[in-house]
DNA sequence: TTATTATATGAATAAATGTTCAGATAGTAA
DNA sequence: TTACTATCTGAACATTTATTCATATAATAA
């Protein structure tokens, strides 16, 4: 990672010598933009519960708002938000809507992060 | 999963049937906190920002708040967050402080989730 | 058409959150 | 001790956000 040359860093990192062994790359920051919303959206407890729910089975939208017990309404706003991020994806069955996760990723991600959790612990 | 009894759903869901064969366990509500806690520490732009540099190698206070273009009391702050979390460790050299990664599993959740944004576009 | 069910949406409000500023702490050298 | 550097911390302010309420839309049946 190289820093702006005029910025230079004015502490005594003895780390100093070493900075341009780094990865070159910032993030981009569009990626860095909608990883943010990503990981955001999977850190509310209970849009989580809602992820959670969905790696058992397809579930639909009055089921999922009784089993995290929040109204309807709440659910919808929620679910909403996680299709944008394509987080769930849903199919329609006559007015029954059915929601999945969209991708393998997300319950990958979940049990990831549930690992680091519970190792160093 | 199971639905309480009592509040079964009034909705015509032809999934009804299969609602008992989901998994049996919804997370356990304490781990259901930490995990979205993780997630939410990971889901601010800037503090993924200071993970990515740190994935690359480890940086001190200084270093990362001229990174990312903040100050480093914001850095500060930020850096106690993610330190709370177990997603930084720290080590001191004299004055200077470096901060790393705490553990592989922060960067495999950031990869993993950028693979997830780059597929489905 | 009307009635009913399932879901979505917009606006408003209360709570949470990130940064800044001022000041405090820790380490080192003189 | 004093002076300097690197980092941390508490309080305050502005912005963001999750839920609620009321209403709208979509699908189905009568």
């Amino acid at each position: 990672m190289i820093l702006p040359q005029h910025e230079q860093c004015s502490c005594r990192c003895i780390h100093q010598g070493r900075i341009d062994n780094a990865h070159e790359h910032a993030l981009d920051p569009k990626e860095n933009e909608q990883l943010a919303a990503l990981f955001k959206a999977m850190g509310d407890p209970n849009r989580l519960r809602l992820l959670w729910a969905l790696t058992g089975e397809e579930m639909c939208v009055c089921d999922l708002a009784r089993f995290i017990g929040v109204t309807e309404s709440a659910v919808s706003h929620q679910l909403r938000l996680l299709r944008q991020l394509h987080l769930v994806a849903n199919r329609r069955e006559g007015p029954v809507l059915y929601y999945r996760l969209d991708d393998a990723h997300v319950g990958e991600l979940i049990n990831l992060a549930l690992e680091h959790l519970r190792e160093d612990k």
